[in-house]
DNA sequence: TATTATAGTTAGCAAACGCTAACTTGTCAA
DNA sequence: TTGACAAGTTAGCGTTTGCTAACTATAATA
């Protein structure tokens, strides 16, 4: 099974809030995202039937190695694609949201190419 | 009813495929995206309950002004985000691909600060 | 004219993914 | 001990958007 917009989303998250606290909930993911109990039990059922989180008998939500890999894959996206807007004059807000659709869209080639570029553009703003 | 990826790719296609033939057919509009009749009978109709699109007495489908200036407006996107990434290095294939997902999910913000750029740094290749 | 092919529609299935309602379970305080 | 709250699950709904099967309608051909 292919991971979707939705399920990348609900693995990145638990990968920022892991940052945070290594004791992260299925409530705490929900009410992140915004979003219902159901709908991340349901969310967090299936990342664990594709082995990328598991969850131990407090209930706490783990990445697995597979899981971290993929949740940083993302989120490295994410953070990228938000910066390099920002510094095309991108108010941060909009910048946010737009690499939240877009990170989960774009090819590893793509990626890899917005990557070198930024690196050699980037940040002008910042340069003297 | 906000126009979903879904009815963006089939007016994008319906105003591509007017371009090069002012008789569109539902037909064609499903050979071209590799979709079924059915699927394609339904994206009309409610492009049509949308008044986005308008089918005269033969079937032939045509845009309407509005739908027309949305066709445009994700064209551009289209076009524009393919030509950045081939420059930035990407292959073709991939560019498109990349672009035709994308486009349907950055905000106008982002667009303008991006053709902004593109204008400034774009078709690097071709620069002496 | 009768047959056949083409275009379009209708009916209904399936998957993804949000939701509410209502249940279970566990903990903690009165 | 009991009552209440918090976390999680189950059941089931609604939308979007693809599909197939099967129908209709029209046009062209034998």
């Amino acid at each position: 099974m292919t991971l979707r917009e939705s399920g990348e989303m609900y693995l990145e998250t638990i990968y920022i809030l892991s940052q945070d606290s290594s004791e992260v909930r299925s409530i705490d993911v929900g009410s992140y995202m915004g979003f219902s109990k159901p709908s991340v039990s349901r969310a967090v059922g299936l990342l664990k039937k594709d082995g990328l989180i598991i969850t131990d008998e407090a209930g706490f939500i783990k990445l697995t190695e597979e899981g971290e890999a993929r949740a940083k894959r993302i989120y490295e996206r994410h953070t990228l694609l938000s910066h390099l807007l920002v510094d095309l004059g991108v108010d941060e807000q909009t910048a946010t949201e737009d690499a939240c659709r877009i990170e989960h869209y774009i090819s590893d080639k793509t990626f890899e190419a917005i990557k070198k570029h930024a690196n050699k553009y980037g940040s002008e703003d910042k340069k003297t």
